[in-house]
DNA sequence: CTACAATGTTAATACCATTAACATCTGCAC
DNA sequence: GTGCAGATGTTAATGGTATTAACATTGTAG
């Protein structure tokens, strides 16, 4: 038998939990947040509803689940970047962006999950809680790399980390809400008005260049 | 009768249309989009469920009007901005932008049924889609104002535009879940972190000050 | 081997959205 | 005014939903 391990024809499962996450991301993906119903993530599985509550205190509980699986490909995304040598801090900066761009708009709907208020109060969930912090951090540490290079003025990378992330965060999600009023046709389109967005961001984030204090 | 016609203890409601979005307002800023329920909606305004057929078509529709209702609300938020006169332009976008943030954060379960996905297809609701365009109007026209009055570049409006709405979004969208890392304690420190992300934005968009063409 | 914990099952409950068939009211043609 | 048509309500039914309780099977620790 392989790497995971599997029954056949038995009355368990194996790994009921993990395969049941994975069958609720495939749903959400296919069919939206309104397309996932617990009857339909277990009888993807072969087995009875009730069978979910083994393994997830409620509906609520796997969508945190399956947020929390989202937040933590954001993370490994940030980390991918962060893990090639940099040889243009701001070519770093534009991959970072890209990187969570391209992820958002890979799986619409999963993205809509984590960020759209459908699971309420996020910190009662440990683990979505801790799959946020984590991938924010990478993004924290992507903006000191880009102050240590001296890209960014060195104010405070909590701020400054919270900018790129509301711009990035508000991007993909008017973009994938359809509400993007540029429409672009094809990717080349859209990786331009990245294009554009990272040149603006940079230029509100970097480093004086003869300008007084503002206000 | 006054002006919202209402009729007492009779067969027919009067203006049930209208009073069934009330109801639906009041429920999701009270208890989420989870607690907004076609049978509740009723029951508030002392009406069978099946009632509300007669005016929407299924409860997305319902919601559709909610949402359009909020884009409304946005925009209204904004032209009030645009009619009063202008006498510092740094101000005037300030104020823009504090105008959609508070409108935002007022209203957070309402603004979530806007932006979060959960109506799928908003161009399928003309209402819904119509009011959201107006909103963007808005904040073009403010950008051109903007614009106009030298403080930011001549580039195209709409890309401006949609940079400021994506980063108004983000910002409006991460706080409402919980997930600004800053943490205001109240709403002076809330206010200072709107004044930050002006800042920074207007960094981005302002008239170049003897920087060459970028890349 | 045996008892127990883990992990499945079926059946029941209460709520939900939606629809069909029926009831009442309003307004308009006459 | 009379009466009819359409608008706007009603109740009752259907099928789906999340959740729980009671029961069944299996894996495993002792």
């Amino acid at each position: 038998m392989p790497d995971t391990a599997q029954k056949q024809d038995s009355y368990h499962h194996g790994d009921l939990k993990q395969a049941l996450l994975e069958s609720g991301v495939a749903i959400i993906q296919a069919e939206g947040i309104q397309g996932l119903t617990l009857n339909k993530v277990a009888r993807r599985q072969g087995v009875s509803a009730a069978a979910v509550y083994r393994h997830y205190d409620s509906k609520e509980a796997l969508m945190a689940s399956i947020a929390a699986q989202g937040f933590r490909a954001l993370r490994d995304a940030l980390d991918q970047n962060l893990e090639e040598p940099i040889v243009d801090t701001r070519i770093f900066f534009r991959r970072c962006v890209e990187a969570y761009i391209d992820l958002a708009l890979s799986r619409p709907r999963h993205y809509e999950l984590m960020f759209g208020g459908i699971i309420p109060d996020q910190k009662r969930f440990e683990e979505l809680h801790e799959a946020g912090q984590s991938a924010f951090q990478r993004l924290l540490q992507s903006i000191r790399i880009c102050q240590r290079r001296g890209l960014f003025r060195k104010r405070k990378p909590i701020i400054m980390a919270f900018h790129v992330w509301s711009t990035m965060h508000g991007f993909a999600m008017l973009h994938i809400s359809g509400q993007n009023p540029l429409q672009p046709r094809d990717s080349a389109d859209l990786r331009s008005q990245i294009g554009v967005m990272v040149q603006l961001l940079r230029r509100g984030l970097d480093v004086d260049s003869g300008r007084g204090p503002i206000q």
